[in-house]
DNA sequence: GGTATGATGGGC
DNA sequence: CCCATCATACCC
């Protein structure tokens, strides 16, 4: 079943942890297109330099300052697009940046990071402000749990220039994933430890 | 295993 | 000029 509009008009932090395990569908007129979120970054503070709505409303991220439960999906570096669910109470701008997915259904390129899960999936700015509760893109829950012991959390990719803000360790993820982003896989490789949990015991 | 760099185009 | 990215080239 869809999320219904409740679940994003709450604090992006808790929406974030909540979202992993949710699955993403576009029903893009060649057939449906799904994956289940195993990573995100949470776009919290309006005040937080890292986040696009940091300077103000712009045509680009007006549809931050509007209510939850809506894409905010932008071009990036050219040549990507990244997709995001607005959060919180209208009027107050904040985000999650979906970050990769596991393929479920009708996928067939790469979902591990946030351009490549747009470009899998067939999302571009035509769906900028696409209600989440309409056909076209919607978050459903199928009743598939993340227990708490398999979330970790880590710095958010690419937010350098943010200063203190990029010190925050807003991203989540399912540490057990196989489909990360490549900057979450590199980061496991070094300390193998963050799924130590997840193997089996013994032999 | 790691870091550096260019593609590419809209935003401010 | 700035980038909420990614693939490739090259170096240890």
């Amino acid at each position: 079943m869809k999320l219904p509009r409740s679940f994003y008009a709450r604090p992006t932090l808790e929406v974030a942890r909540d979202l992993l395990g949710k699955v993403l569908v576009h029903g893009a007129p060649e057939g449906r297109r799904a994956g289940r979120i195993v990573e995100v970054e949470a776009y919290v503070d309006p005040e937080d330099r890292a986040n696009h709505a940091s300077r103000g409303s712009t045509p680009r991220t007006a549809v931050m300052f509007g209510p939850p439960g809506y894409a905010y999906v932008y071009l990036v570096y050219g040549m990507y697009h990244c997709f995001n669910v607005v959060t919180e109470a209208e009027g107050y701008p904040a985000a999650v940046l979906v970050r990769a997915l596991e393929p479920l259904e009708g996928v067939a390129e790469s979902t591990r990071g946030p351009g490549l899960l747009c470009r899998a999936l067939g999302i571009d700015r035509r769906l900028d402000g696409a209600d989440l509760l309409g056909d076209a893109l919607s978050l459903e829950d199928d009743g598939f749990l993340v227990l708490d012991d398999l979330v970790a959390t880590a710095l958010r990719v690419g937010v350098d220039f943010a200063g203190e803000w990029a010190q925050r360790p807003w991203r989540f993820y399912v540490r057990t994933s196989l489909w990360l982003s490549r900057p979450a896989r590199v980061a496991r490789r070094r300390n193998p430890a963050c799924v130590a949990a997840s193997q089996p015991p013994g032999r």
